[in-house]
DNA sequence: TCGGTAGTTCGTAAATATTCGAAGAATGGA
DNA sequence: TCCATTCTTCGAATATTTACGAACTACCGA
């Protein structure tokens, strides 16, 4: 009997890849799991479902989990889902804030089409 | 006569959207052009093919133009692209910077697959 | 032991992306 | 004017992603 079941696989931080991290929060309904994660610490699958079928919950929280973004731990029947936010600060510093700091829209300025040099 | 030709669109930086341009740098094509206009300033396209037929680098430039990340401009007969460093970073701050100062590789601390709290 | 709940995996269909040759447009020079 | 250079656009083949129902596994409680 093994006390800790663990049927996922989690990458080691060192083997964590920019390109791959950045694809995984390319996608909305992902980059919305992992706003929620930042917030809520931790979570189950079924509450970051937004209403979606099981199976496309599931492949979405795989590609988190194989980017290095979430760590799923089965907790009895469900499944609990934290954000690996030191393991990406280290490899990646500063990446996870400035993503999660995204404001919903520029403030000033009005529009500039050439870059200010 | 127009003396300034500008075939290409670039969205204002009010309507870059952060899935766009992570996706955009998910591709290691186009990171590497990005990371290479991050260190010259300006290059033609041709600078940075790497020895792909030009419709793939043509492509792979219109993805990084419609997310915001390049600002391509007729110099003559090539084109210069430069990074909208300024509309980025004013966008989504440190975001850019983080992505740039990737390292290769996570320097200490063997494996950890739990998060650290 | 028999459900019921929570997620995963499989299989497949539809949507998107990538690649690259071929043809097109703009520019500068002979 | 003609041509070479640069890059874009078009079109089609290939590959990758996404979505989601159906079947499966694991765990818990009655």
């Amino acid at each position: 009997m093994i006390l800790l079941m663990r049927p996922h696989k989690h990458p080691p931080a060192s083997e964590f890849v920019l390109e791959r991290v950045l694809y995984a929060l390319s996608d909305s309904i992902r980059l919305d799991i992992v706003r929620h994660l930042a917030r809520v610490e931790a979570a189950a699958c079924g509450d970051l479902d937004g209403g979606r079928p099981k199976s496309t919950v599931s492949h979405h929280f795989k590609v988190l989990r194989e980017a290095g973004l979430v760590y799923t731990e089965n907790a009895g029947t469900t499944h609990m889902n934290t954000l690996r936010r030191a393991d990406i600060e280290r490899r990646f510093p500063g990446l996870l804030d400035a993503i999660l700091a995204q404001q919903p829209l520029a403030p000033a300025a009005p529009e500039v089409e050439k870059p200010a040099a």
